[in-house]
DNA sequence: TAGGGGACTCACCCGTGGGTAAGTATGAGG
DNA sequence: CCTCATACTTACCCACGGGTGAGTCCCCTA
């Protein structure tokens, strides 16, 4: 399962790099992820009062783009009115230790800004 | 030196994980970083000659901008023709792993993307 | 005197990501 | 019959990130 091959040149890590952050590019997605994090199950008003500022339009869409790639599951419930939940899916839950890492590297900026890197 | 706090809130996370997001973020960033990757010292025309599509304009403006977060380190030397020389920053280096994690994480892609994860 | 190499800056244009406001569907309850 | 709640679309607008092409500065060489 799942083995992992270092890119060969610079840019094709470049490009996959990329890809892998345009899945969680976009005004709304962290919030919305951060909001998931830990196995929380969330409606769609849930999210519109725990965001504030974020549109109903954004929201859904958003959403949609989380589900599309395989980072959200969407439940509906065929109710009246409509009841719709949001999960993260095992992979979706997954990305948190590696954003763990971003934030780990952002944290030692201080430390080493300064020098340049030896050869 | 660097200690790391973890964030005391969802939202808050999500702000320091787009606070560090807003420094790679760029068309042409990453490409850039992973020429220098490895300690490689590159200057302005070797940027260009290895990154083909990309215009002095962006080269200049994405190189500045890595240079004031203090990912990439610029030296020039008061020659004719001018000669400046790019190199990535201690911070910048390290980096490295962390993008590599987020690699990683894309490559279980296939293996989680169906299953919701468990409460 | 013209041309070239090197590292830029400047003026202008355009596509798209995101913002706002309003509209839609359904059935329960007053 | 009107309203309410929920989970969305749809139409329209604007800012800004990025693309293109030209201009600049400096000295050396032919």
């Amino acid at each position: 399962m799942g083995k992992y091959e270092e890119p060969s040149t610079p840019d094709a890590a470049a490009d996959r790099v990329e890809e892998a952050l345009k899945l969680i590019e976009g005004r709304w997605k962290l919030v919305i992820l951060f909001q998931l994090f830990g196995g929380r199950v969330v409606r769609f008003s849930e999210f519109e009062r725990a965001i504030p500022g974020i549109s109903q339009k954004m929201l859904a869409q958003q959403l949609r783009q989380l589900e599309r790639d395989g980072l959200v599951n969407r439940v509906v419930y065929p109710e009246v009115p409509p009841r719709v939940e949001y999960r993260l899916t095992a992979w979706g839950q997954s990305l948190c230790p590696a954003l763990d890492g971003l934030l780990r590297w952002a944290a030692t900026r201080e430390a080493l800004t300064d020098g340049a890197s030896g050869s």
